[in-house]
DNA sequence: CGACCATTTGATATGGATCAAGCGATGTGG
DNA sequence: CCACATCGCTTGATCCATATCAAATGGTCG
């Protein structure tokens, strides 16, 4: 049995534990660092870590999809991320979590504890240099995702298909694991405004929207036009 | 003599050579890595590096004001970043700058060869770990940028007016090194609205707009509730 | 089958952009 | 030293993209 609240709420907790139970350590292995923590799943819906929370764990995606956000006063909710399978994520600069993370989709995380990987790192630089690049590489990605909230509604949703293209497509097909208002909160926009761009798009046969989470991608050149 | 160019044009070779000679190293002192290169100088408006070059150094600022920048097909303009007196920028994930980079004011800046640093951390996991540092804390800036991107003209203009006054405020009084056209790039806004909104918070006694680039903090904790 | 929710669609409102002067510093040449 | 040009900024009028408000629709799940 799952929880499905309304997403505008602040998540409940789910069928599963919120907090990580104590997992276990981290190594190398084919030059990529293994999480070595204990598996866990967490229902949809439910919050894996909140804003201002110790960072004490390091989070992997096996299976699901993730969203880390921030909410501010009046309510109005930032999505930073999406994360998926393989993406690590719940990494921090200080000893808290700068945004809270919630489980899109029902999902498995391998959990490790960040001093784990911090002593690791101590020790082996290559480890070091690993989670050097995999900051730098979030940070590209912030800094993409920030020009693009400057841009117009029809450039930021075909800038989203293109990205999630990347990220899971399977042939022309994009399968969405996230809401519309999902979208719009990670895009800046409404999911009025999402809902009517991708009909715009669909008119321009730039994509097909055959079921409402399934997007083909008939035209890239022409998204990617409005990309740049 | 200094040359002056319209900001939306692709700026001037300045009377500085606009490419960095070899500089020399780098090593660590007082915990702190230490930049060795030499100290350059760059005119007002003149490119320090520009997008998809090598990114073969880096740079830490002595005196003067940077700003890095994307400029989009249709001439939009975004501001990724201002730096100031010992901010380091243009280090990279890749082997190209994703940004150009300009100076606002006439800049002393040390360069380094980034080849030089990489070495030094590839042994000195002290090092690693600072060069990690930095680019969190580069991510955590571009995050709380992204946040701010999504929010009305006020609160970005109150956002920006707060994160200027903890870089170089001098009591209540914030000197705005950059032009309103710089800020309304960084912000995603007009020049037109960041007129109207300094005197929006004016009005409101947030601020004094003292000289047009001088700009007085008369009650912060007003800047702040609109940043929350 | 029926209820609920996510999504779409339609009508209207609005914040900020755009277009167009006007203004006040700063610098320049006469 | 002043007249003038220029540039950065402000101010005003209008426009437009997107938000907001309000139903209608349709997919999903009990």
């Amino acid at each position: 049995m799952l929880t499905q609240t309304a997403i505008r709420n602040v998540s409940q907790p789910a069928t599963q534990p919120r907090r990580a139970p104590p997992p276990v350590g981290a190594t190398m292995r084919g030059g990529a660092i293994e999480l070595m923590g204990a598996c866990m799943s967490f229902a949809r819906n439910s919050e894996i870590y909140g804003e201002n929370e110790p960072a004490d764990y390091l989070y992997k995606i096996v299976s699901g999809t993730v969203r880390t956000y921030k909410v501010l006063l009046d309510g109005r909710r930032q999505i930073g991320a999406f994360h998926l399978p393989g993406d690590i994520f719940g990494f921090e600069t200080g000893n808290e979590h700068t945004l809270s993370a919630e489980a899109i989709t029902d999902c498995k995380i391998t959990v490790i504890k960040r001093s784990a990987v911090m002593a690791l790192a101590a020790r082996d630089n290559d480890v070091a240099r690993q989670m050097w690049e995999l900051t730098a590489r979030e940070l590209q990605r912030v800094q993409k995702h920030s020009l693009a909230l400057i841009r117009t509604a029809e450039e930021r949703v075909a800038g989203f298909l293109l990205e999630m293209a990347d990220r899971v497509a399977n042939g022309g097909t994009v399968e969405l694991s996230m809401s519309r208002q999902d979208i719009a909160d990670y895009l800046g926009l409404t999911i009025e405004t999402i809902s009517r761009t991708l009909k715009l798009l669909e008119d321009a046969a730039a994509i097909e929207v055959a079921r409402r989470r399934r997007i083909l991608l008939r035209n890239r050149s022409a998204l990617r036009r409005l990309n740049a």
